[in-house]
DNA sequence: GAAAATTCGCAACTCCGCGTTGCGATAGCC
DNA sequence: GGCTATCGCAACGCGGAGTTGCGAATTTTC
């Protein structure tokens, strides 16, 4: 983030303006870069009901006519500010085992929440911003992104023998994430490889009950 | 919640109006009730970020100026519409048995999350009105309560020698409502008994294999 | 290296919701 | 029927959403 300054022209500037963050000559495409970025601080510290575009504008050191100009209105700067952060995928992981599989699993999508980058996108995609019908068409095909992708996980344990014939790929995935959505969004509890790993064992004595076979 | 009346005196209760729009004659305190109960039918409706004072005021058939008579900003009045409907308590179940107990309990949390009453609620004490401070208490404080009152249920179980020592109420709870809030926060899938059903099959076989035993 | 085409900063404007104030009207109470 | 608290109403200042016109800086192009 940040993409600002690289002053590479030699000549010397006039703006003697006290400017501590000149983010002046940032041109093109890096202008768009930055209020995306800036959006999203904006999102993770003030909320989206709280979030202004002169203040995103200000945190990105452009005007507010730049944003008007290549955003439409604040939905659609909030929109693609979410939607372009969000193509990072998780990889799933295929250890050989269900159990290993499974935890690294949680793990993985732990970090990926609690991480820097994403925290403005978390919050945002469940606050009022998931009102906007853009971005709960993208939180719906986010997580059918993401079962259909972490599926095989769950064939591989089931060919092994590992987990009941029938077992439902998707309930046992949502099993999987509750309990990290839940302190998330809900409780407001601090998320860390213990809860991935807690959240693993009880999907996984679940599973081996045959409570996700297919009704 | 309704914290009203309670008319214990032996005289006939007078309050018989069916009144829906026409909120005009009402002073005094049912202008309270009725401004409350359109906030939190705007908040349902609108969300949180959308939500206008005079939107709220026009809903109750009130004018702008009562509402900031009584209420000194927007936050206050919220705050006051969500904890005011709050007070209402689920009933926890004593049926003899845990898993029993645990099925009902997971039926009526639903049926309370469901409730048209406490749509506008539930939806709001999860979105950017979360970020105020008040509320953010609200919800640390209703789910402290919820887990102290429904921890008897865990304990006689124990007592009973249907789960192992130590287990943690809290951390039982929690795993039975992890999968209604997925639904309701994340997902946006509909919420039935079987959901409930569900949560309470698998927080049971967690249980059991002593996966909720404090650390 | 300078003109041409973009892109950006800036000021000024309209619109709307927040929150406030003063005054007149009305309802509830005795 | 009169008194008083409450409410409706119009009008205001403030701030943020968007818009517009113009000048300046930057990038592109030759």
């Amino acid at each position: 983030m940040n993409a600002q300054n690289t002053d590479r022209t030699g000549r010397k500037d006039r703006t003697d303006h006290p400017e501590p963050p000149p983010a002046r000559q940032a041109r093109g495409p890096k202008v768009q870069a930055a209020v995306l970025a800036a959006a999203r601080q904006e999102l993770a510290e003030a909320g989206y009901a709280a979030l202004t575009v002169e203040n995103v504008a200000r945190r990105a050191g452009v005007h507010k006519t730049t944003v008007y100009r290549r955003w439409k209105d604040r939905e659609t700067l909030v929109t693609e500010a979410l939607t372009e952060h969000l193509a990072a995928s998780i990889l799933i992981p295929d250890t050989g085992a269900f159990e290993s599989d499974l935890r690294e699993l949680a793990r993985r999508m732990v970090r990926s929440i609690t991480s820097v980058d994403e925290q403005g996108v978390t919050a945002a995609l469940y606050s009022d911003a998931g009102r906007l019908p853009e971005i709960a068409a993208v939180r719906q095909g986010l997580f059918a992104d993401r079962f259909r992708r972490a599926a095989p996980l769950v064939e591989r344990a089931v060919d092994r023998g590992e987990l009941p014939e029938g077992t439902d790929p998707a309930l046992l995935l949502k099993s999987l994430i509750a309990p990290v959505y839940l302190r998330l969004l809900v409780l407001s509890e601090p998320l860390d490889d213990a809860v991935a790993d807690h959240a693993a064992d009880i999907t996984l004595a679940a599973a081996r009950a045959g409570l996700f076979r297919r009704t």
